[in-house]
DNA sequence: TTAATACCCTACTAACTTGATAGAGATTAT
DNA sequence: ATAATCTCTATCAAGTTAGTAGGGTATTAA
């Protein structure tokens, strides 16, 4: 029931990116500001590539970028990209069900095919721009508390 | 964010004893009904029974026996016993948050929050009283429609 | 009493996943 | 040219998963 430091650390350096929308961000600034060992972010911005969620540029000046607007990439989009299928077991999903023959028979299945699609839900509404903007927000809380503590 | 077979097997044993709950039941009667390897059930039955699930009786005539009514055990209670905390981020238990220093700023983390909470509300509403009699209800309508059929 | 039955307990293991680290190579701005 | 940056492949230690193996112990029907 848990998610990967991969998966948590691709949904983390896709937000800095929208953050930072407009510019290519080095690897080593998005794994300094988020907290992410370089080398294993490198991999995870590659795989990313691939996925078709961010572009790079190499050489002097280079680094990663969004390859379309925050508003047009969601969570689910990225979590199912690094961590496989959302459903909480097997036998839920249409391939690969072979975890149980008796699945028309099963409650318990029942129970975590409902689980699964609020989780569907939820995280395939939510895009990068949402989070982007309560990100913002949450800052500059934090900093007007701060200067006025100060 | 799966559940492990352990997990599974778990719930079905304790679902097939609430089903027969009133007798006790041989780790193998089980292990066929339910479809689990006969030895890696009778591990599982144990971890179960030291965590005040079910009971047991050995020697002839002996087997395993739910501790208290099918009403009184919850989805959640055996999830959590044997497959741990059913939060999706570590980040967001309150001990152990090693994962990350930012939670409070953290929107990824609402996120998993809120799921996590309609997790946790699910499994800890659905008893297996209400597991049993979803299932005989299922069971019988299978049997009525072979019934009609053959 | 004794043999059969069934749970009790510990140890072991192959395969896989996770969370990285290492280093050589390719590309580009200046 | 060269320094900066991404690219790509390999490797690895530690932990988890899904079992298997096998002897030990308690109970009871006959």
């Amino acid at each position: 029931m848990k998610i990967t430091f991969k998966g948590d650390y691709a949904l983390k350096a896709i937000l800095d990116l929208a953050i930072h929308h407009g510019r290519a961000e080095r690897i080593e600034s998005i794994a300094k500001r988020q907290d992410i060992p370089f080398k294993f972010l490198e991999q995870i911005l590659l795989s990313l590539k691939k996925g078709g969620f961010v572009r790079s540029k190499r050489g002097r000046d280079g680094g990663y970028y969004l390859a379309r607007a925050p508003k047009q990439i969601t969570m689910g989009q990225v979590i199912r990209y690094v961590e496989g299928p959302i459903e909480p077991i097997s036998c839920i999903l249409k391939k690969g069900g072979t975890h149980c023959d008796f699945a028309a028979q099963c409650v318990l299945r029942d129970v975590f095919l409902d689980i699964g699609q609020y989780i569907a839900d939820k995280v395939d509404r939510v895009t990068f721009a949402d989070l982007k903007e309560k990100q913002l927000k949450k800052l500059a809380k934090e900093n007007k508390y701060l200067n006025y503590s100060i």
